[in-house]
DNA sequence: GTCTATAGGTGGATAGAC
DNA sequence: GTCTATCCACCTATAGAC
């Protein structure tokens, strides 16, 4: 249960945002929400209007969270392997998954247009972001010319979320550990002078 | 409704397959699994001990035929670029994500030693495939010697489940064919004559 | 083997008192 | 704003008839 001291729709949002990333959408409900935040369930729904209005609310603020922490690690200047490689390499928790990513699985998210948008925005920006390194590496001759910006920042993006199933398959976040690993050393490959 | 002439259990794991593909665990029931197999309760459970039993049936299965059907597409011989390429870019519908590692995200899966263990084994497996694959490619002179054969390995099976990730966050398969794709590209500019 | 009946618990929400 | 009471459908499983 929360501090009492903070707002109690704020307690709600932030159980919420933290049962979605365990349970996930449909494994997440409004008795379990309300017993993480101290409120009953006039409380809750005098705040919002049930479960999909405050699962929003969570996914929205969850989503803006990971933006601006990838963005903290992707703005560090640099080559486009040193920043693609302080994103891939940041401090991560591979065994909890992805708080945003997870929810991409989940029928009822997917099937909501309004539950979706937060993620599908996440990874449009993130794709888009990891394109753009790319694009500047290959501009300034720093990565081979034939590489596809697009492709290749689609792939960078997707190695993060697969290294996700790939340590919760195994219990273990070693195969997360090698997948960004493995990136990197492919991005080293594609650099147009490859010693660098 | 499945096909009165298919035996009763079989009908039971085929539909639950189905139904953990659709809706992963947590949010598959008993109920929708004995409506889709046109089986009643008692029949459920005179087969089968309850849902975590019957899960584990269904997932053995998904996960050997998955296993197969990736074994198809990666023995065909030719160079690693070559074998990896027709593992990464065979017919797909990256919008109903994998049928395994879907799995890896529900909580009642990953904490269930029984239920967990087809999906531990089908990425152990296919990463220890595709590793062995980049390694061959190595030892050939194909792919660039500084290339960790496990840590590509895991990025290329990365690459597939995060893929789905961000095709289902999109609501279309676009960005999937691009991680694919970005991939392949990534692998073709570790070659050791990129030419090739 | 398959059916119906039954059971206690939970899911998601509304109503109205305070 | 928050609380308790109430609601009906569903979840997962057991019991026992056929």
């Amino acid at each position: 249960m929360y501090d009492r001291a903070m707002d109690t729709a704020d307690r709600l949002v932030t159980s919420t945002q933290e049962l979605l990333w365990e349970r996930g959408y449909v494994g997440t409900s409004p008795k379990a929400i309300q017993e993480r935040a101290g409120a009953g369930q006039g409380s809750m729904y005098h705040h919002f209007r049930g479960k999909p209005d405050l699962a929003a609310a969570a996914m929205r603020r969850s989503a803006a969270e990971l933006r601006a922490q990838a963005e903290g690690q992707l703005a560090g200047g640099g080559t486009a392997v040193a920043s693609v490689g302080a994103y891939l390499v940041r401090e991560r928790e591979p065994l909890r998954g992805c708080r945003v990513g997870r929810l991409a699985m989940d029928p009822e998210v997917v099937a909501s247009d309004e539950l979706r948008a937060p993620v599908r925005d996440t990874f449009a920006w993130l794709c888009g972001r990891l394109s753009g390194i790319v694009a500047d590496g290959v501009a300034t001759g720093e990565l081979r010319p034939d590489l596809d910006p697009q492709d290749t920042g689609a792939a960078l993006a997707a190695v993060v979320q697969g290294g996700y199933v790939l340590a919760r398959a195994a219990g273990d976040r070693e195969p997360f550990d090698r997948a960004v690993r493995g990136a990197l050393g492919l991005l080293r490959a594609a650099a147009a002078d490859p010693s660098s």
